[in-house]
RNA sequence: GGGCGAUUAGCUCAGUUGGCUAGAGCGCCUCCCUUACAAGGAGGAUGUCGGGGGUUCGAGUCCCUCAUCGCCCACCA
């Protein structure tokens, strides 16, 4: 028989070739859902973090689902009925924007022109046609998530979570309404949640502006970087026990330009260090302000229109953009003559995180949601342990959170998103309610008639955070929820662990864990998910954040047409270690390339030679019984580190085996058998041999492509199927295989042994390369053996060794005599030696022994500083200090020997 | 102002509870197109583990401190 490989396979790992039929084939398959009906077997959940409708696929987003996916698949293998639910977030703002700016560019028409009604078409229309952009590209990635269940925030049964889940907060007296000091987007109109804003350092003024004293006796300064809002100001504050402040608290100012008496109060908040000592208040447009306008009782004047011009109350500025109004102002009070002076000044302007726009704190009605008494029971899944971060140090950052949590605004000046359930009698009396009021109705409480219902819409994380139960059919109480919730498993970023995480928890507690419908196991108050997973941000080669604006973000579906979706994702696994943050440049992804190629042709290897006959026993040589002693040992390693969700310790566990051990020894070693036995077609017992060789080869294949599948599902599945029925048995696809259970096939001997020949044979390579003999010669190689176990194990292998080494022939002595004229060097199972040839040049191994005799010696030296030390041999445990003993016997030992090979060479 | 992370080979990173001569991939040097794979094979070189101090018989690992880089929170007008 001719070796041959199967003949379907290229010689290259070329992923385009089969990814999308493979995809197809688990698809028809349906192999992605949990079995419909609910078995004796556990459940393992994962609820996908939402992409916003509007994304399209960035490499957080490729890291993020490729964690989840090796979960899921892992957890499917191994006898769960797994359910990973994916779908995709409306995103009020985003999505309303991408629709808006849409309109203008093709229309010139706004929303307001359109009218809410049909605005929302326009929306749903754009979500229809360009919505799930990013569900297909992680398709492409392999996500083998239950498509049938793909959830949207703003389907029917969502919706109406959502208003359960408002109605009920309303009900408990969490959720109220009111005029509070909120961060006014004016570019969006619309409130913005505190969590939604960020800061930026920009350079700017400080403005020193005199307030006159209402009785004429002077005036006081008081230092602004927004003198616009003077026009609102209702007070001056300094602090009680500034040395000004007697002779000041209790009199009045006239404040400029709109002539109106403010009061100059205390207050301990007042930094008498900074500017003037003098702070100037505005209730209507400052947050801390508004505080210490509450303390003193001062009214609030608000003089910002919702666009961000100066409103009626700001008399002659009126109408003014604020830009403008602040260039007015400062130049009116310079022309009074009140202009005390402007100093360049660095500090932080608030930005809306949507449109990257200044924000203006200002008072307006809205509603919130009371976070104190909600955030309790998150605060203890966490302190009680039900609820574990990965990495640990995330914790600290929720309970931080949750322990000084503030109510959060939840209405949004929106059209798309939850129109928030409440309506209005004639005298705006609210009430809220699941269903729908009609208008004209009777008010439920009042039994006026309903005149309106309130225009807002809800913030986008007040359906996100019923994400977990929602999505299974809360309220109603469904299988899915009983079988599936609570999950197991949230993999996400760490810039939403407030915005997202936390609230999840709490609304897990809040909506689903009471005496309701729902029948919860008291001994198992954990709920939503058990590990919240803190994934790495991918950062540029630079190290700074991809972004679209920097434009130095890497696509991951270009990746993964230039790579294979396998190739991006087992790179993005290996290199990436517990949520560290990880610098990528596109060749990176080279590495999985090359570690998917090495996969292929190893398979294409086995596969050519699974032709030939097959035994049903294993090979008993001690390669056979390494190699599977080693594969039962990743598979245990692969197994525990994907349970403890340690991707990077599976993925170099799974590196080791495939590419070092499976490929570089035993596939080489194999080679020996099988060609001997293609050598003597009538050699029974060889024959016979080689097909218990193929049956090892087989079995390791397929157990190998196993422990991979999590992680390159495409190319592990196309091999599957290349596997001969009988290696597959019942097993058509490999994503619902069995993961393999390896108990038993441990074997410490023959790892002992076989990494003795390990030894002499990189020994013989060395020495080989050392005195540079040509690739066509095979000198005789000698092995002064030491030790019993190394005798045997030489004696009994000694054709694997020739062959690993590729010489011609091998002595195994062990009666203490040294060959003459010999390179030599030293292994673990004794000497090895290669005779000189005429025209040897012996420097480069000399060199290479002097270096090896150095660092030996310096090895003994330390060792016997440290057995010298009374207080190690006091202190130290028993057992280190007997390694060291034996240590230094064996390192005293190579000296001797290597002192001999120098000798000799 | 508070918190967190990082600093180990030329580059990117591992290094579990303190204990053999600190590892990997890429790159580099030498040899090899050996019939699975040149996206490969064999061999090799490369480290004052950011600085300083401390604890310890013993520190890359624990403690203190400093430095540099990054992130998060708070936000004084």
């Amino acid at each position: 028989m001719t070796e041959s490989t199967a003949p379907t396979l290229p010689t290259r790992y070329t992923p385009a070739e089969f990814e999308d039929a493979i995809y197809a084939r688990w698809e028809a398959g349906d192999c992605f859902a949990p079995p419909a009906e609910p078995g004796n077997r556990k459940t393992f959940s994962i609820m996908m973090p939402p992409p916003n409708v509007t994304g399209v696929l960035h490499m957080g987003h490729a890291l993020n689902n490729t964690i989840q996916d090796i979960v899921i698949r892992h957890r499917r293998m191994s006898g769960y009925d797994a359910l990973w639910l994916p779908g995709t977030d409306h995103a009020g703002i985003a999505t309303q924007a991408v629709v808006e700016k849409k309109l203008y560019q093709e229309k010139q028409t706004t929303r307001k022109e359109l009218g809410r009604e049909a605005f929302l078409k326009e929306v749903w229309d754009w979500k229809e046609h360009h919505g799930n952009t990013i569900l297909g590209q992680l398709r492409r990635l392999g996500a083998s998530c239950d498509w049938n269940r793909t959830k949207f925030t703003l389907d029917a049964d969502m919706s109406h979570a959502v208003r359960v889940s408002f109605v009920r907060l309303w009900e408990q007296g969490h959720v109220y309404r009111g005029a509070r000091i909120v961060n006014w987007d004016c570019k969006l109109q619309t409130a913005v949640s505190d969590d939604e804003i960020e800061y930026e350092t920009r350079k700017g003024h400080l403005w020193h502006l005199r307030y006159p004293l209402s009785d004429g006796s002077g005036h006081l300064v008081v230092a602004t970087t927004r003198p616009e809002t003077m026009l609102g100001d209702t007070g001056v504050a300094v602090h009680p026990d500034d040395a000004r402040s007697k002779d000041w608290v209790g009199k009045t100012l006239r404040l400029p330009l709109v002539d109106r008496e403010i009061p100059i109060v205390a207050d301990e908040t007042v930094d008498a260090s900074f500017g003037t000592g003098a702070v100037k208040l505005t209730p209507g447009h400052d947050p801390a302000d508004y505080e210490r306008g509450a303390r003193a009782g001062l009214p609030i004047i608000i003089v910002l229109n919702k666009d961000g011009s100066i409103n009626e109350n700001g008399g002659r500025f009126a109408g003014m953009s604020r830009e403008t109004a602040r260039e007015a102002i400062v130049a009116a009070f310079d022309e009074l003559g009140l202009l005390d002076g402007i100093e360049d000044y660095t500090h932080n302007v608030t930005i809306s995180d949507r449109s990257k726009t200044p924000i203006e704190p200002l008072v307006s009605e809205q509603w919130f949601v009371a976070m104190e008494e909600l955030a309790q029971p998150a605060i203890a899944a966490a302190k009680s342990g039900r609820l574990k971060f990965k990495p640990a140090r995330w914790e600290k950052v929720y309970l931080d959170w949750l322990e000084n949590v503030r109510d959060w605004c939840i209405s949004r000046q929106l059209w798309w998103g939850h129109r928030i359930p409440v309506w209005y009698d004639e005298d705006e009396v609210p009430v809220a309610s699941v269903d729908d009021l009609a208008i004209g109705s009777a008010h439920p409480k009042t039994g006026k008639p309903i005149v309106r219902q309130d225009d807002d819409v809800l913030d986008t994380w007040a359906s996100s955070w019923l994400w977990p139960f929602a999505t299974l059919g809360w309220p109603e109480q469904t299988a899915d929820l009983r079988r599936f919730y609570p999950t197991q498993f949230l993999s996400t970023a760490r810039d939403i662990i407030y915005l997202w995480v936390a609230r999840m928890v709490m609304a897990g507690y809040a909506f689903t864990d009471e005496d309701g419908p729902l029948a919860f196991d008291s001994e198992d108050p954990q709920l939503c998910f058990s590990t919240c997973y803190i994934h790495a941000n991918v950062l540029d080669a630079q190290g700074k954040r991809m972004s679209k604006s920097a434009g130095n973000g890497i696509d991951p579906v270009e990746m993964i047409e230039q790579y294979g979706a396998d190739a991006v994702r087992y790179s993005l696994m290996i290199l990436t270690r517990e949520g560290q943050d990880v610098k990528l440049a596109a060749n990176r992804f080279e590495l999985g390339q090359r570690f998917c190629n090495k996969i292929w042709n190893a398979a294409r290897f086995v596969l050519g030679h699974l032709e030939g006959e097959m035994a049903e026993e294993h090979g008993t040589a001690v390669e056979d019984r390494w190699i599977r002693a080693r594969l039962a040992a990743t598979a245990t390693e692969v197994g525990a580190a994907l349970e403890a969700y340690d991707f990077h310790d599976a993925a170099t566990a799974l590196y080791r085996f495939t590419w070092d051990d499976f490929c570089d020894w035993y596939l080489e070693a194999a080679k020996r058998r099988l060609r001997a036995a293609e050598d003597a077609p009538e050699d029974a017992a060889a024959q016979a041999e080689a097909a218990r060789v193929r049956f090892t080869l087989g079995e390791v294949l397929r157990d190998l492509l196993k422990l991979l599948h999590p992680f390159t599902p495409y190319l592990t599945e196309a091999l599957w199927g290349e596997l001969p029925a009988r290696l597959r048995g019942e097993e058509d696809l490999l994503i619902t295989a069995a993961w393999p259970t390896s108990a038993g096939a441990e074997d410490a001997t023959a790892v002992r042994e076989f990494d003795l020949l390990r030894d002499v044979v990189r020994g013989f390579r060395n020495v080989r390369a050392l005195l540079e003999i040509p690739a066509g010669d095979q000198p005789a190689g000698q092995l002064l053996a030491e030790g019993v176990e190394a005798e045997t194990a030489i004696a009994g292998n000694q054709e694997l060794v020739l062959w690993l080494a590729r010489l011609a022939s091998l002595t195994v002595r062990s009666d203490g005599e040294r060959p003459g004229d010999s390179g030599t060097d030293l292994t673990r199972a004794g000497g090895v030696f290669l005779p000189f040839a005429a025209e040897t040049d012996s420097g480069k191994l000399r060199a290479s022994l002097e270096k090896k005799l150095d660092k030996v010696e310096k090895g003994v030296g330390g060792i016997e500083k440290k057995l010298g030390n009374e207080r190690f041999l006091q202190n130290a445990d028993a057992e280190v200090v007997a390694s060291e003993r034996e240590r230094l016997l064996e390192l005293q030992r190579e000296a001797e020997m290597l002192r001999a090979n120098l000798a000799s060479v």
